[in-house]
DNA sequence: TATCCTTACGGAATTCGTAAGCATG
DNA sequence: CATGCTTACGAATTCCGTAAGGATA
């Protein structure tokens, strides 16, 4: 049994059983990659790979119940790397965080800003994705720290812990009539609404309001990100739902916003991280300066209780 | 990094830093397993132990670190094998049960005769051990299962399922004074006792409940097991005081037993396993057909909440 | 027929054990 | 001076990539 064997189990679940693949994204011959999962398959007695003629096409059975203990065996081959940089060269290495759109654009800046002053030597790395792409990637590995509001708490394998607490707000261009007289949910669904995608910023937490209500929301435009509502609100094709941090006076001049936390409840923004990783020091340096209510010993402790 | 290196690291540390001696457990020459811990700790550009002179004599804080990932990954590599030949062999194999005396010698044997009859294939091993070598067998990985009432709730390492609720009986030759009228404890302390040594099957709640009620007992004979009491007793040095289970009136015809569960508490016999471990459908039915109550969902769950 | 996996083969790199060297208690 | 780790070296093994073969959509 060796590391390069099981990377080629791992990266034929992967990849789609498509062993060619594998081959390149491991640097290697495809034969090489192919005699690996044979290798790995006899010493173990067992077919990991179900086999359609010379075609893998999916996982056997015991395939299924192998291939997460060979998940857990290279996270800890790459736990073990990790901390051995983390003695070796303690502020140098990478960080890669995911995030979503409201996160990267709003609210990490300044953390990003304070991190590369204070470790300039470590490469930052920031993927945007949906709340989804982002727990994948944490689960892959390609990420060592997620940030989002929506899903993150749904996989078991990822520790959730709660940075800051988020309301909507109505923005709308001034002097629409929405901004005068009270706010409430029967105002909104007389308007046509500009706001989130599903599975984005909290659009559960909006649906599930006017659902509560008894109303039918028109949402007439749905968009992944706070910067095209704020456009498309601008253009006067209707009223704005967005995050409040993505509202800012100084800067949409032409808008007006009022806060919607009453109506639409408060939201939790979560950091996750893969359970069983190794952090480096200024992993967690990071996630205390982004969400200052964290330290190292909470983070370690959350991740301890499973 | 491969598994061999591992291996020598983590054996390095079991064995005092002797590399001869892990040299031998490992069955290869002492240099290639000098070779082994250097090349590792050149990739991870780390010093795993301390060095005085050429010899080794301990961890250094980033070997600290190191150590416990090196295990979790050598213990997933056992996990793949035995998951390998659970699908390869599914009633062959070994399993391995580390228990107090009192437990292989009373408790097992009904269980033990149930699995041999069921799994005449797989090879049985019994180890006996006081509680902490049972717990540092898991922990090891020489044992599959370990037994016992002490200390194995103590360990972070180990998943403890209780099994069944037992009580301490007075054990004295026919005729002994202590059997007539009320069972004390102030009546016990005026007798020279005969029990178990410190750690062992219960003692903490005898001393406890002498303790609790003011009163010195007088243990003029401390054992590891419930056969020397008992003949220690029958030889008339004094009262004994032993697990119920022990005392069997069909065999110890010489002796009478009264039952002590009130003054001394219920005791809870423990069942571990080691955390993360992947057992073989036969260890999920043996530990079924020692306690009854625990079927393979219920170990998994106990396993899965730290 | 194009894609994709397996088998075959030969050169290169790695691995490992023996023997010798050296430091320490 | 006995124990224990390191270095040196050569043989054996293992490893891996190229090239050819065969099956499937």
């Amino acid at each position: 049994m060796n590391f390069q064997q099981l990377r080629s189990v791992r990266e034929a679940a992967r990849r789609g059983f498509n062993l060619t693949e594998v081959a390149n994204t491991l640097h290697t011959s495809q034969p090489g990659v192919s005699r690996q999962i044979r290798e790995l398959e006899d010493e173990l007695g067992i077919e990991i790979f179900v086999r359609a003629g010379k075609r893998l096409t999916g996982l056997t059975p015991p395939g299924g119940t192998v291939l997460p203990i060979i998940e857990s065996i290279l996270q800890g081959a790459g736990n073990l790397q990790r901390a051995g940089r983390e003695f070796a060269r303690q502020d140098t290495g990478t960080l890669s965080i995911a995030a979503t759109h409201s996160q990267a654009r709003y609210a990490l800046p300044p953390a990003v800003q304070e991190f590369r002053q204070r470790f300039p030597e470590v490469q930052l790395r920031l993927h945007q994705g949906s709340p989804r792409q982002v727990a994948e990637m944490l689960l892959s590995g390609e990420a060592d720290i997620g940030i989002a509001t929506e899903a993150i708490e749904q996989y078991d394998g990822l520790v959730a812990l709660p940075c800051y607490r988020w309301t909507h707000c109505v923005v709308a261009p001034a002097g629409h009539p929405v901004l005068e007289g009270p706010l409430t949910l029967e105002r909104l669904a007389r308007e046509p609404l500009i706001t989130y995608d599903h599975g984005f910023t909290g659009r559960r937490r909006i649906d599930a309001a006017f659902e509560d209500a008894g109303l039918a929301a028109q949402v007439v435009l749905a968009a992944m990100d706070a910067d095209v509502i704020k456009a498309y609100v601008e253009l006067g094709m209707g009223v704005g739902l967005v995050a409040s941090i993505a509202f800012d006076p100084e800067r949409d001049l032409a808008l007006r916003g009022v806060d919607a936390g009453a109506l639409f409840g408060i939201n939790v923004t979560q950091l996750a991280i893969k359970r069983g990783s190794f952090l480096r020091g200024y992993t967690y340096a990071f996630i205390e300066s982004f969400a200052p209510g964290l330290d190292a010993q909470a983070v370690d402790r959350a991740m301890a209780d499973a």
